[in-house]
DNA sequence: GCTTGACCCTGTAGTTGCTACAAGGTGCAT
DNA sequence: ATGCACCTTGTAGCAACTACAGGGTCAAGC
């Protein structure tokens, strides 16, 4: 493997992916087909480890691959307008300003589970109510 | 239907889920089975409310159906020892943190885009950088 | 009281997003 | 030159839905 260019084993080892879903994400287009060295093997380069970083743990944060593949294009299309990308952006600041609020919620209910542990208590769990209606 | 009580298709509205996608719930043991009225139609309660809003937007912020259960688990098993639950739910809350961070990098990237594109300029975006290693 | 339409039922097949082989080639170390 | 860890394509299976088909229920309106 060339100086500065990075198997598709190291890239799965960097990201926490499986090889197979990197070749998935290339099969689909959401991770653009790399150069390939003389005995035909995937040649990474930096770009393509950040981009699939950040596809993972997209996709962690619970977006569907549309999704990712929309967040993406907000960065990669330089053709699109101005107020489209305000759109988009919007739209998906709303959802996740609503992730961080189900999951300040969750975790205040998981540290009080834990809190009452440890002093021995086992109160009334209230985790269900924490992401109810 | 009886006073108090559901529809699926009232389940269905109040928490964005699919009627098909409920039943799946009842079929893999994740939401119990209710009550059937004399039409055989399913009568749900309010805890059954509850929980499948908890379980849709637990599964919104990337847990699987397995670590849905184990946190319902958390707080059905009254006969869990004290300890095992702290050590679930402090597992979970690491996982939940991680998170957090993440949604509020991604967040500052979203709120730079927005704020750039309405002063009309188009800076370097950078949201892929937002969740890079 | 009978029809119409919105809802419900079970069952099964299809989709998305991976994941796990099988069968074989590459490349470096001993 | 022979392991052994890694890579290749291809296909099949799994998780978590999703979308029918074919039929039953029920309240509203004529």
């Amino acid at each position: 493997m060339q100086a500065g260019n990075l198997s598709i084993g190291d890239l799965g080892h960097q990201t926490g992916t499986k090889v197979e879903t990197i070749r998935y994400y290339e099969r689909i287009g959401l991770l653009s087909a790399p150069a390939r060295t003389a005995g035909n093997y995937r040649s990474y380069t930096k770009d393509h480890l950040n981009r699939l970083s950040f596809i993972r743990r997209a996709r962690d944060l619970g977006f569907s691959l549309e999704q990712v593949r929309a967040l993406l294009d907000l960065s990669d299309d330089r053709k699109r307008s101005c107020s489209a990308i305000d759109t988009i952006a919007k739209e998906h600041l709303s959802e996740v300003d609503r992730k961080i609020a189900d999951l300040k919620a969750l975790r205040r209910e998981l540290n009080n589970m834990i809190t009452q542990c440890s002093c021995g208590t086992v109160a009334d769990c209230r985790i269900i109510d924490s992401l109810s209606p």
